[in-house]
DNA sequence: GTTATTATAGATTCACAATATCTTTAATTA
DNA sequence: TAATTAAAGATATTGTGAATCTATAATAAC
């Protein structure tokens, strides 16, 4: 029951982006790597899916690197959580009781909770 | 980002006792595990986390077994993943950005969201 | 008391997925 | 052409949930 080491890394180089104006500007993962004492190659993975996504831009060759959106304001978190870890439900029931199980209905209304309040954040609410 | 299958293997125990009126009988770990179709020993380990936390009761010996007690309605969903999985947090920020953290925050009140969830639903419900 | 039954504890193994590294390739700029 | 940068592939590392096995302790029935 936790989110995913890969998630925390991509928000914060997306706060990072957002903080020094990467609307503009291309940041190269080294840069973003850095400033977040994590490991380059593995941060490019990370970053790569959320260019697949497209949330990010990304150009290779000198004077390149990641870039954010214009629309980036309007990402929400939900977005980022499942572009990188995927969309799996929080609690994956062993036991096939059908429809009517009370148990997976309570845990499946539980999670939508938390995906709710994913959802009504976006990156804006970073800034 | 899941729960644990220890927690599905509780919370469905938890329902066969519950429908076994285990607050007046006692039910062996074996009866459980066939009944889940799981490893009877690791049940077994499972459970004993719950008898630790005194939500439920075991005795040993011939006619022994696990029992609800009395109060069993009352336990909250939240009772049980805790007693389970433990306290962890649902997001561990690997980077301290200190109390300003509006990542940190924004994960944790939807974490919030979740647990408060959680906390509002009993075993009573799954009846 | 003895035997059968049952939970608990400890040690250990298993399996798998997240995390991380290394290397190569492709793209882009100067 | 040379330098820089992202992407991709292969592989290693690690952590940990899941599960098994064995031994021990507790309890009931006889």
């Amino acid at each position: 029951m936790k989110f995913s080491k890969a998630t925390d890394y991509a928000l914060h180089a997306l706060l990072y982006l957002i903080m020094h104006n990467a609307d503009t500007q291309r940041v190269p993962v080294q840069e973003l790597a850095s400033s977040l004492d994590v490991s380059a190659t593995y941060l490019s993975k990370v970053l790569t899916r959320l260019v697949k996504a497209n949330y990010i831009t990304a150009s290779s060759g000198a004077k390149g690197g990641y870039q954010l959106r214009k629309n980036w304001e309007a990402i929400t978190i939900y977005d980022i959580v499942v572009a990188i870890d995927g969309e799996q439900t929080l609690f994956e029931d062993s036991f096939d009781h059908g429809e009517g199980c009370k148990i997976q209905a309570l845990m499946q209304e539980a999670e939508n909770n938390l995906l709710h309040s994913l959802k009504s954040k976006s990156l804006k609410d970073l800034t």
